[in-house]
DNA sequence: TTGTTATTTGGCATAATAACCAAATATGTA
DNA sequence: TACATATTTGGTTATTATGCCAAATAACAA
């Protein structure tokens, strides 16, 4: 593999990655309805106002979101929102993985 | 959030983080071609062969490979080939995050 | 100015990952 | 049986990620 590939499949990684924690894909899933303000998330779960600010600036830095400050607020929305085409086969995979349990247990 | 929608955030997070490493992302890109021996890898990338196990026991856990003995060899293929629709998102984030620099250095 | 709200940032403790080496296991061959 | 090959597993260490708290910053209101 050149340097080159290995870069690349890098930056692949970094992507998805940003999107591998539940609470983040949680987020990303919640602003496919629209953008929401970091207020939003606060309200809705259950941990630090300061993680949560530091979430939305991992899915930011990863480029797949955008925020935009108006007033003391600050709305994020998605900015590549085929991301959430991913989830389709993530639960293909997930429903595959069930049934196969499902059969050990026959 | 409930406890069991928690669970399913949980559950799509551990397969996305499966791939979200550049080794194993490139694994499942070759895996698209067919299914390969343990030892292609092996020859293929510089990692210690013990590293390559473990990843590629990682994706089989997170249900995206499955194995299969023949001999002294172990062979793996995509169980869930629709994992490699991700890319063409991916890619376009990446594209969409170069043109962004690209527009600051205007 | 002072205070209040919304958000980010820095620091720290803890947990999870990743990579290597060595040892164990499994299969086939001499 | 003894040996070689292919792969997995266990152990160790270094790096990275996570989450909380406290402090800093920004915007607006009194």
């Amino acid at each position: 593999m050149t340097s080159k590939e290995k870069n690349l499949y890098e930056a692949k990684a970094k992507v998805l990655k940003a999107l591998a924690h539940p609470t983040r894909l949680w987020m990303a899933e919640q602003l496919s309805v629209g953008e929401m303000c970091v207020c939003e998330f606060v309200d809705q779960i259950d941990v630090d106002f300061s993680t949560i600010s530091k979430h939305l600036s991992v899915l930011k830095q990863a480029g797949i979101v955008e925020d935009d400050k108006r007033g003391k607020q600050v709305w994020y929305k998605l900015k590549v929102p085929c991301v959430l085409n991913f989830m389709s086969c993530v639960e293909a995979v997930l429903a595959s993985n069930a049934k196969e349990q499902a059969e050990l247990l026959k």
